[in-house]
This record gives structure tokens, sequence and C-alpha cells, in this order.
RNA sequence: GGUCCCAUCGUCUAGAGGUCUAGGACGCGGCCCUCUCAAGGCUGCAACACGGGUUCAAAUCCCGUUGGGAUCACCA
């Protein structure tokens, strides 16, 4: 009785593009499902269309997935006890379904041509009726499917589907029924004798013995359909729970045009697995603390499937460009420094010991939203001379201001400047400031930002005396030296 | 078009008949701090789609309207 109430929940994507930021909060839910009720997360490949599968999609599922910390009790490559988890390894097994089906007589043959259908469909859209298979091969003599055979036809297999109504309790969106009149009879096995997907679903959850199902709204209309096959078998029917869609700013689905849309193009933005996943759990799900910033464990103690909301969210930017700047602010500096050295390979890294590179990223990693920044954030690091920016060598290096302060900086200051003591250098600078706001009445900021200017080519930047450590004496009497030039 | 789902600030949401002159977060404005950009602290702006009911009382329940979404394949 035990296992009969083991709480199994899976995810099953199909391997026809990059895991998609939709699947990913698909599997997210899922996965705090499964650990909130001490239960199996199972990842299935649902491979069936063979044309659009690719193994290189099937290793993005696994990486993005991984990635993500939502790793699997049982899969494709870990196995598990009711396995193989790859449909186009079980296309031995459906159809052994099908014919119990048809013995059953929940099934039958149907040799309508692709023609065929489409001529149906055209008639009931003429005459503005819903359209539906007619049904029409349902009750073929052994005879006259003898002869379509002859004819070189193969059938499809088609489910019958019952009189009556479907309905079920959903977790999410309560009970929910559909007029069983309105659905025609669908294709389970296709012609070429491959299944189709509301099949191979059924027979693949029930074989492996899911509990629960929680995936997107699109699947709603599926579930009669499904739940139909499930009791044709005699089987027990899962508990189903349908998630609002991610939408996209416009309200139209998230696609190309609206930017990423898969993990791993999140991941090449510079946005961190980390963050991604606590964004995409709080379309739909809160905190009862009130409290954003969560760990996956911390979610998934906290995570109520019943509490989820049953609409549809808009994936928004702002608010997941401040949750990452603020798992960057907070991420070990050794892991985000290896993090970031992707978006540095324009530079010459070996100008830095790795110690001074931590350092570098210490020091810009404040005010970053996504990783991508710190390329042009710290530009000013690397090379002799400094690119400055035309506003700041007119506004700053060519003012008032600078003609003081940088001649005053060379003759007095240089020399004396202690760039292996932070403390001091601190200090040194304060002097500057205070010696030029008495003497000239010039701001301690513009002071700043004369110096900054001529280092860094800036307004703005890391914090002065990091900078000026990082970059060295020569480097700094280089460059403020071109600069009153 | 048929069917189904959904509807609180711009966005994500709290809210399960009275505690709501509707709370939080992001974003936006202001102030403080400050060598800059940030961060942090304080603060301001901003919503119950509309119309009917039910009730002493409705953001919360019911009906309708409107709007949005999904789905109607031998794709998954």
């Amino acid at each position: 009785m035990e296992s009969n109430n083991e709480v199994r929940v899976r995810i099953a994507p199909s391997p026809s593009g990059n895991l998609h930021i939709g699947t990913a909060r698909t599997a997210l839910f899922n996965y705090l499902f499964a650990k909130k009720n001490h239960g199996k997360y199972v990842l299935r490949i649902e491979d069936t269309d063979l044309e659009r599968s690719s193994q290189a999609y099937i290793d993005n599922i696994y990486d993005s997935l991984k990635a993500l910390g939502l790793n699997w009790d049982e899969g494709p490559d870990v196995g598990g006890p009711y396995g193989p988890y790859q449909q186009s390894e079980r296309f031995d097994i459906y159809p052994k379904y099908a014919k119990k089906l048809m013995d059953m007589g929940y099934a039958y043959e149907c040799f309508c041509t692709q023609e065929e259908l489409d001529a149906e469909k055209e008639e009931s859209i003429k005459n503005k009726k819903p359209h539906k298979y007619s049904g029409k091969c349902r009750h073929l003599s052994e005879e006259e499917k003898e002869k379509l055979r002859a004819q070189g036809r193969k059938p499809s297999i088609r489910f019958h589907v019952p009189e009556g109504e479907t309905s079920y309790d959903d977790m999410v969106k309560g009970h929910l029924h559909f007029d069983n009149s309105l659905i025609g009879d669908f294709v389970i096995m296709k012609s070429n004798g491959t299944p189709t997907y509301n099949f191979a679903v059924v027979i693949d959850d029930m074989e492996m013995k899911i509990s629960h199902i929680i995936r997107g709204e699109d699947h709603i209309s599926n579930t009669a359909k499904q739940i139909m096959i499930y009791n044709a078998l005699g089987a027990e029917v899962p508990k189903f729970g349908h998630l609002g869609m991610i939408l996209a700013p416009d309200r139209s689905k998230l696609s190309k045009r609206h930017g990423a849309t898969a993990v791993s193009e999140f991941v090449e933005k510079g946005y961190l697995t980390e963050a991604l996943v606590n964004f995409v759990a709080l379309l739909g799900w809160s905190p009862s603390d009130g409290h954003e910033i969560k760990t996956l464990d911390e979610i998934a103690a906290d995570f109520r499937i019943s509490e989820v909301s049953s609409s549809n969210s808009i994936f928004e930017y702002d608010k997941l460009n401040w949750m990452n700047g603020q798992y960057i602010k907070k991420m070990d500096l050794a892991k985000l420094t290896q993090l970031v050295k992707p978006y540095l390979s324009c530079y010459d890294l070996s100008e830095y010991t790795e110690k001074q590179l931590e350092r570098i990223v210490e020091v810009t990693r404040e005010p970053i939203t996504i990783l991508s920044e710190l390329t042009n954030d710290t530009k000013y690091f690397f090379g002799k001379d400094v690119e400055i920016e035309p506003d700041v060598q007119e506004k700053i290096l060519n003012g008032e201001v600078a003609k003081k302060v940088l001649p005053y900086v060379i003759e007095n200051e240089l020399d004396k400047w202690d760039f292996d003591d932070e403390e001091k250098l601190h200090e040194q600078l304060a002097d500057l400031r205070t010696y030029f706001k008495e003497q000239h009445g010039i701001k301690p900021k513009e002071t700043m930002w004369a110096i900054r200017a001529a280092v860094t080519g800036r307004t703005h930047g890391a914090d002065m005396v990091a900078t000026l450590i990082l970059l060295g004496k020569d480097r700094v009497v280089h460059r403020i030296k071109a600069a009153v030039k």
C-alpha cells in the first residue's frame, strides 16, 4: 500500500529545441512538489517525433536542468525502476496497449487518408459546425478492412470516445468538466506505427507510476482525452494540476522576438541560474513570509501546489534583473570570478594575478545586473593606455578643476601615494580632497572626478582607491600624465 | 467560430464575507548616506475590469458583459 501512496512526478520535455524557460518553470514546480512531499522526480524525454528531435537538444535539456539545480531521481541517464526513460526506446510497448484497447472495443482501425480527413474538415467548416472526426471507420467490417488493406492503406488506430462527460478535480484550477460529444475519436497510433502524444504520455505515466501531473494549462484540453484512456485501461487516474502560462509583456506567447527563451540563452547573457530559478518560482507562487529571495530548498519547504496562482503571468525583465543583481552581490567571489571570465576574454587577463582579478570583480560587481556588463565595466583595468570617453574629455578633463587638480597631483602627490596600502592611500586621497576644498573651494566630488577621468576615462566606476591600487603606480602615472597633455 | 481557463497597482503578487481608507516586491519620483555608479535606510505615486444580484456587510459568493489566454492535427 505504501508504494501506492508514493508521490511520483515527472517532467517530460520534447527535445525539439533548447530547454525553454516555461518548461523550466514546469520542471521547477514538479521538483518542488516532489521535494515537499518526499516523492520522486522523474525525467522523461519525449522524442516520439524523431524528425524534430536531436541529441544536441537532449544534452541542452540535461545541462540546463542540472545548472538550475533541478536534478532528477530517475531518467534516461541515471536509470530507474521504470525505464527506459526515453520514448524512442519504448516504441515496442505502445502497440500492445493499443491492441488491448481494440480487443476491448475502446479503439478501432481507421483507414481514412489525409485527403479524406481534410475534406471532412472542410465540409464542417463550410457548414459552420465545430470540426470533429465523423467516426466513419468505427463500424467497418472485417471484409471492408481487408479490402482497404489490399489497396495498400495503412490504418491508424483511433480511440472511441464514449458518450457523456469527463471531469476531474484540478489541483490548481478546481473542478473541471468536458462534454465528450465535443471530442472526436482521436488517433492513438499513427499509421506509421508510432504512438501519438496523448497515447504515449498516458502509457508512460501509467507504467512509470506517476501520481501527480503538473504541467502548463495548454494541456487542459488533452486531459479529458487522457483520462478516457486511463479509464478504458482500468488504470488509476493520476491527479492533475495545470499552471498558468508565462506570457511576454505584450501578452503573447514568449518567443524569440521577445529576447531569450531558452535557459541556456539566459545563462549566456549573464543571468545566474540561482536567480533564474528564484525569479521563475515567483511567477505564480509567493512565499508565506514575504521574503522573496530564497534558495531552492527554502522554496521547496514553503511550497504548496494548491496555493499556486491559476492565472497567466507576464515575464518582465525588471525584476529578474534586480534579482540577478542581488545574487551577483552575494555570490562567493571566487565562484563569481570564474563565471565572469568568459565575459573578459577580450582582455589580456595575464596582466593581473588571479587574486587581482578577483579583486577587480569584487570592486566592479556592485552595480551590475547581468554578468555581461562587466565586459565594459572592467575595460579600463586593461592595457597601458585608457580610452577617454568624448564627453568626459570635454566636460571633465578640459575643465578648470582638472587643470588645477591633475598637475598638482603629478607635482606633489604621485610619488607620495602609497600603492601598497589601501588605508593610507584612502587617507591621502581624503587629504587631497580637503586641500582642494579649502584652498580652491573645489567640491570633493569634483576633485575625484578629475582623477577618475584621467585614470579610467569615465565619470563613474569602481572605488577609486581600489582602482588606483589595482592599476598600479606605473599605469596611473602614465595615464594622468597623458591626460594633462 | 466552438469549448475551456483566467481577471487586485505598469509588472509579480498578499488577500479564502467584516481586521482593506487593500499589504509586500520590482520599476518609477523624492530625501539621507557618499569620491562616482550602485547598494542600503526613509518616503511618495500607483490597483480590486464593468454591470447586476446575494448579504446587516463583498476585492472576496452567484450571474452577465468586456478583455486576455489556451485549445480544437496521424506536433508534442
